[in-house]
RNA sequence: GCCGAAGUGGCGGAAUUGGCAGACGCGCACGACUCAAAAUCGUGUUCCUUUGUGGAGUGUGGGUUCGAGUCCCACCUUCGGCACCA
């Protein structure tokens, strides 16, 4: 018997990798015959720091779900790309002084070689850079395909401002008040910026996740809780004092309308300065007014904030009961949600009581429970359901149908009337910076706001540009704000800011499907022969970012006629972060654990392996370096296997047509196998469990003794590599070359398993008593229930533990166990 | 407060439809090989225990069932998201 060379994982590799490339090995089947599978993971912010584990950890579940359906027949889309553009490469530049372009596609650089080092499965040939004009100049089309539809639009309006990035957020980007990037208190700024109308997508967002069933509860549930939909009634109140002006609240309870007592506006509403003028309060609230423009989100909306409110001196005209009743301005009511102005009815709502309790406002009941009267005065809101009272005609109602009479009435007088309210605001695009895609907009004195035409497109970003870190580097080039109109010819200034990176990530993954089209993102035929991606892989940070934009981006387009589908991900899975005892790996903690110096030391499959065997995909693995030591372990395991019986592997053997009793065994094992292994991967996306399968079949085959038939051990050696190259390629590609396949492991088709070889003669039940396992028994699986029940109650155990007892029941389960009930 | 997820050995985790809890791996212990060590191979490893053919056991307390980690009710803890949203 030969005695196979040492396994050398850092050879073997780069061998193999040089070899895939230049065989073109994963380039994308075009073969329309067979059913596509999408497969996709993430692009990377190329950062300066390289690949990490999370990096590792995508792309690694991202290459065992390509590669294994390529194995079952799918002609399979497997792409990557970076996500070029962004902040760090500008600091870079005022940092450091270098150029941001070329500092980028350094970076890029660098991301494509380490991830080639894993061995990752990728079309290189699709790869697309967000930051390449070839990519951007598509972004600005996309914009005037928006702004064509009426959905980019410029506006002014009080805007989120980090102070350290020096630009405007987008509300999705602000987290708890503060940067979703470098954490800073943002603040309010007022200006005029570029939008995207989100909104008018925002019940067909809404409706759109309950058609995505393997969509992770939990991110579907952020998205619902963002869109934040809510019925209720608009409530138009007249305002005397401004000849009868109307001015609308929203609410969603409108069976309380004869329980209002006072109004409540938002300090910015933009009533507030016409109703103050002249009265006894109006420096007061105007000082009010300019202190609440200044705090930051957190100190205006943390529940513990004391409401703090002064009355205007003005009143409005209660719709039904021409009753005239206080306005206020508070802090609590929030000018970006609903009207900016809300209705205050302190009996039935917890807010309106603490506030009409500390400013002696009236408090009227206007429901009831059934049971009786509520204790008057009131000691707390009451918020239940219940019945009207005080209610004029509507007295006697029940407060659930009092909601659709009211609002109906409402609707009837035109006073208001059913309306349903989203928290989700317009996405604010604009920034002010320079390393991103240039809105492609002109200003032109006589013209006004002028399209760039597309055949214009790219606007390039001007490299005489001065990085000082206050200011947007855009305007301080002279030959980029300076152009003439398209329309009129004349002087004309362009449009500076440039676009939310988060527009350039909407749609990379539609880009893939026809990364090289010059003349249109992408050809509708190219694109809907691929999408919907089936498996979409990425971090769960952008569960309202970029799967919400995403989303949006595939609806419009869809309505543009450019895809057919309008949701982009069928299927979802959130990878969960890697940590080291117990913590997110960090500079500062000193706890990184780097991915490069892994697959140094042990080999990428090694790496691969520890990271998709040590937890299921979307839950947080803790790194362990003895556990990596398992799977190289593991992998120099298989390794002896194959060289123990390299002799087997050289000459014409099959299995014998009349296999001895371990050969059966050995087959039924394999066959038992290969049923777990495909479930595991292709239905459930658990890929620990579909390696430990694999780990059982090489303890059996370890001990699958010499005598038994060779040739059902040669084809379960084969078979094991076959199931074992979607985890470990490199390995596994050297083993099948070194046991005579033939061509690329990973061209081999995935192994069906045969039902029949899982059935069993004879198979070991438990005897149970009253619920407790007393006895085994090996039972033949062809035997009746009766025989079964017979043959566990001959037991001589059973027997005596019955003795004395009444039999009252037994219940078989073939195959498993039989119960004897007895008291 | 609202929404979502999760609680199983020393550790990571498994148990797919209600049917033998703890697969697989890590760690640990003992043994084989070796002058010795490493590597490798083998055995054991939930806890208690009077060591028996014993008892307990999947966050807690109830319930349904012949049978519950799995289903139902109430609660506790941890993590994540949202939160003065009218």
């Amino acid at each position: 018997m030969k005695t196979l060379k040492e396994y050398t994982p850092k050879e073997i590799e780069s061998k193999w990798q040089a070899h895939w490339d230049k065989t073109r090995l994963y380039e994308t089947d075009e073969d329309t015959s067979k059913p596509k599978y999408y497969a996709l993971e993430q692009f990377p912010y190329p950062s300066g720091d390289g690949l990490h584990m999370g990096h590792m950890r995508v792309y690694s579940i991202g290459d065992v779900v390509a590669r294994f359906r390529r194995m079952n027949g799918y002609r399979v889309l497997h792409p990557m790309g970076a996500d070029a553009f962004g902040l760090p490469a500008e600091n870079a530049a005022i940092n450091r002084g270098v150029n941001p372009k070329e500092w980028t596609l350094k970076n890029m650089d660098r991301f494509v070689k380490e991830q080639s080092l894993m061995g990752v499965s990728y079309d290189w040939d699709r790869y697309v850079g967000t930051c390449l004009p070839e990519y951007y100049r598509f972004n600005q089309w996309l914009f005037l395909l928006f702004y064509e539809r009426g959905l980019a639009y410029r506006k002014q309006a009080s805007v989120n401002w980090c102070p350290t990035c020096y630009t405007v957020l987008a509300n999705e980007q602000v987290e708890n008040g503060k940067c979703w990037r470098c954490d800073s208190e943002v603040t309010k700024k007022e200006l005029e910026q570029w939008f995207l109308r989100i909104t008018d997508y925002a019940e067909r967002l809404l409706e759109g996740l309950d058609r995505l069933p393997r969509w992770p509860e939990k991110v579907k549930a952020m998205q619902r809780n963002w869109i934040g939909k809510s019925e209720g009634a608009h409530v138009t109140f007249a305002i005397p004092e401004l000849n009868d002006e109307p001015v609308t609240v929203f609410t969603t309870r409108p069976d309380t309308l004869y329980g209002v007592t006072y109004m409540v506006m938002a300090p910015e509403h933009p009533l507030v300065p016409r109703l103050i003028k002249g009265k006894e309060n109006e420096e007061v609230i105007t000082r009010f007014i300019e202190k609440m423009r200044k705090e930051t989100e957190i100190e205006r909306t943390s529940t513990e904030t004391e409401k703090v409110g002064y009355p205007t001196g003005a009143y409005a005209r209660h719709p039904l009961t021409g009753e005239e009743i206080p306005i206020w301005v508070a802090n609590y009511v929030l000018m970006d949600y609903g009207t900016g102005a809300v209705m205050g009815v302190p009996a039935h709502d917890e807010r309106d009581f603490q506030f009409a309790r500390k400013y002696h406002l009236p408090i009227r009941t206007v429901i009831q429970p059934a049971e009786g009267p509520l204790p008057e005065p009131l000691t707390e809101a009451y918020t239940e359901d219940g019945v009207l009272l005080n209610s004029a005609s509507f007295n006697g109602m029940n407060n659930r149908t009092a909601i659709g009479a009211i609002a109906g009435h409402l609707a009837e007088n035109n006073q208001g009337g059913p309306t349903v309210n989203y928290r989700l605001r317009d996405w604010l695009i604009s920034r002010q910076r320079y390393w991103g895609t240039p809105i492609p907009m002109i200003y032109c004195d006589r013209c006004g706001t002028v399209p760039v035409p597309k055949e214009d497109l790219p606007v390039l970003l001007p490299e005489d540009v001065v990085f000082d870190g206050k200011s947007n580097p855009l305007t301080t080039s002279e030959t980029f704000v300076h152009t003439s109109c398209p329309s009129c010819g004349g002087q004309a200034r362009r449009e500076t800011d440039t676009m939310d990176t988060f527009f350039d990530s909407s749609w990379y993954y539609m880009r893939y499907t026809d990364a090289k089209n010059k003349d249109m993102p992408f050809d509708p035929d190219k694109v809907n022969s691929w999408l919907p991606v089936d498996e979409y892989i990425g971090g769960i940070e952008h569960a309202v970012l970029h799967l919400l934009y995403s989303r949006f981006f595939t609806k419009v387009l869809h309505d543009a006629g450019m895809v057919a589908v309008d949701e982009p991900f069928n299927s979802l899975l959130t990878q969960g972060m890697v940590l080291k005892e117990g913590f997110k790996m960090s500079k500062s903690k000193g706890n990184v654990v780097s991915p490069l110096e892994i697959v140094d030391k042990y080999g990428a499959d090694t790496a691969r392996l520890f990271i998709l065997f040590a937890a299921p995909p979307d839950r947080d693995l803790d790194w362990s370096d003895t556990g990596v030591e398992g799977s190289y372990r593991f992998l120099n395991r298989v390794w002896r296997l194959i060289g123990q019986h390299e002799s087997l592997f050289g000459r014409n053997l099959t299995p014998a047509p009349e296999p001895d009793r371990d050969a059966r065994e050995l087959h039924r094992v394999l066959h038992q196998t290969i049923k777990k292994v495909t479930h595991e991967i292709g239905e459930r996306s658990h890929f620990n469990t579909a390696i430990s399968a694999i780990m059982e079949l090489v303890n059996a085959l370890y001990s699958y003794p010499e005598h038994a038939d060779r040739g059902t051990l040669r084809e379960a050696l084969e078979k094991l590599v076959i199931l074992l190259a979607p985890f470990v390629p490199h390995i596994t590609e050297e083993l099948w070359q070194i046991m005579g396949g033939e061509g690329s492991v990973h061209a081999q088709d995935w192994p069906s398993f045969d039902p029949e070889a899982l059935v069993l003669n004879e198979v070991e039940i438990a005897v149970q008593i009253n619920g407790k396992v007393r006895e085994k028994l090996v039972v033949s699986t062809s035997a009746s229930r009766e025989e079964v029940e017979k043959q566990a109650l001959a037991q001589e155990r059973i027997q005596d533990l019955v003795d004395g007892k009444t039999v009252r029941k037994v219940i078989v389960v073939p195959g498993k166990l039989v119960n004897i009930v007895a008291k």
